[in-house]
DNA sequence: ATATTTTGTGCAAACGTTTGCATAAAATTA
DNA sequence: TAATTTTATGCAAACGTTTGCACAAAATAT
């Protein structure tokens, strides 16, 4: 009777609910959520999984589930892992043992294997992937445009001069890693411009260092390129200081563009152009589409599969036109 | 008995113990969290509040406690106040409600009543406050000596020889802030050197922005600086790029200095002089402290009050000696 | 062989809710 | 007034565990 006072079901009286009420509030009673949880089975909870959350990229995304998330009556459960395929299995189980409603993942750069993932849905636990495509997982995905973002670049820096284009690559197996160098060979490709094996450098993180031995080697080479697309905006900055280093004159001997448009990119010197993924875009409508979900609105299972559109943001270091 | 068995109970056979634990693996048996936790009336979970998670200042800091706690069997909530009070006592009702064991908390730049935390420790959560110090507050605090690290930072600027040296401060209410903004005034005094009052400039928040829009301010001053010592790194590298618009050199005519050494700091042109902070340390220890409380073996209530020193950090931005 | 101790097992209560079902009370109808 | 319907309330089961207590069986001691 109580119960149904607080949670005014359809039939209680007037009287003993508000009877009801006053005396829950004079108690200062709150439900236990625990106790809930276990008899509706379902715990209110959101997994997500990211490699890391020190970048700009993914710290943003999570903030913009949050924001999404803030209305709602579900939680989130931050996770990290690492960069890692063995951790991030590890997160999904432990993420199934908390019974979570619903999973967000961006996987490692290692992952290519998704049973861990496949295993989940079968739980009837809703996965929805974003920023880093799963192929041949079925789920809900919402993705960049990598391979135009990158094209769109290379083209770019094609069409101000340059001919010796080189490209500081991500981790091999990560699939954005793979479309912006699809878009960087393609462009050349395109435009009849021999590529060269030596101007294609996967750097082993997406880290500063990383891209300081990457440049190194690259801008060492004795046909050294004129100019380099980066995976990311912290591999381009540090190609940006090696080349500074070099005494190499940015753009006018070497343009560099990166991708993710980061916050302090623009406040390099020269300031960096780059590639601006819709970051909020991105984490708002993964976390939308999860949401449908969990409110039985998707009944058909039926995955969607969005792709959003990059920008090109010339500044400093490379030439315009 | 089945119970007993999976949890090797003392009173229990050989035998029955192993046919449980082989069916259990056969039937691949989950114990139900949920009705663990409500059992147990815990939940196993940690909260940690932080001001936002775009910095990398922050994030790095929940990278580190996450680190501590993958040993353990609790979770981490990761929760963002987006610098607000309310949001603040919102997301400690949040948590309160969830049963939370512990929580690490850094307050939004507005807080200065505390009766939320004081209310989670009358209800037996133990609180660990970190960064930020909650003056008045009876907790376990982890901080840093901004006071010290900001006296350094600016003696270093006397030394040097700058004689006109501004402070780009914080927003005013943070323990930070004030920290860095009273080292700032004694090394001054200490030196005797006037303080000017136009030389001191609050900024709204903490971002490029609201640097960019306090630097002009500054350095469009009649008798502008000939030094500024910035709340952070953020700030800092905002000054940096309003002084080379205007075209003062740095550091012949201008010397900048920041706080928190983040990673991209070293990159900018000229790479930035900072005080660093001992990020893994803080979250570590904190998350260290609580996991104690938790453990129980701290009985007695007697709260820990650590405070980290910092590291005087000089690159280009500033003269040395 | 009986009394005592040890060992292993199962029952049932408890954690804090929600909800189907039964039922008492009130209101309506014949 | 009696019969029927409506409305409001309470009981008890269920969610999935752990654990105190009782007790049966086996082992030991007398």
């Amino acid at each position: 009777t109580v119960s149904r006072a607080l949670n005014n079901h359809a039939s209680i009286s007037e009287k003993t609910k508000n009877d009801v009420i006053a005396l829950a509030e004079k108690l200062n009673y709150e439900p236990n959520i625990m106790a809930i949880n276990l008899l509706h089975r379902k715990s209110n909870l959101i997994g997500v999984i990211v490699p890391h959350i020190t970048s700009h990229f993914y710290s943003a995304i999570i903030t913009s589930i949050q924001d999404m998330l803030s209305n709602t009556t579900f939680n989130l459960m931050v996770c990290i892992s690492n960069e890692s395929f063995e951790e991030e299995v590890l997160l999904i189980q432990k993420l199934e043992k908390l019974h979570v409603d619903g999973v967000l993942i961006c996987t490692s750069s290692e992952t290519n294997n998704f049973d861990h993932l496949k295993k989940m849905q079968n739980k009837g636990i809703p996965v929805v992937v974003f920023d880093r495509d799963c192929s041949g997982l079925k789920a809900d995905k919402v993705l960049v445009d990598c391979y135009s973002g990158s094209f769109e670049a290379v083209e770019s820096l094609i069409q101000s001069g340059c001919k010796k284009i080189a490209h500081l690559a991500g981790p091999q197996n990560s699939s954005t890693t793979k479309q912006r160098l699809n878009g960087y060979l393609d462009a050349l490709k395109k435009n009849k411009i021999p590529i060269i094996k030596e101007y294609i450098h996967h750097v082993s993180e997406f880290t500063f260092n990383s891209g300081i031995k990457a440049s190194e080697v690259l801008l060492k080479l004795k046909n050294s390129p004129d100019a380099i697309f980066a995976v990311n905006d912290n591999i381009a900055i540090a190609a940006i200081n090696v080349a500074k280093k070099m005494s190499i004159k940015i753009p006018e001997e070497l343009s560099i563009v990166g991708f993710n448009d980061d916050p302090h990119s623009s406040f390099m010197t020269p300031s960096l152009s780059t590639v601006l993924q819709p970051i909020f875009s991105i984490g708002m409508l993964s976390a939308r589409i999860l949401l449908h979900h969990l409110k039985g609105v998707n009944t058909k299972i039926e995955f969607r599969h969005e792709v959003f559109k990059t920008e090109l943001i010339i500044r400093e270091s490379s030439k315009f036109l």
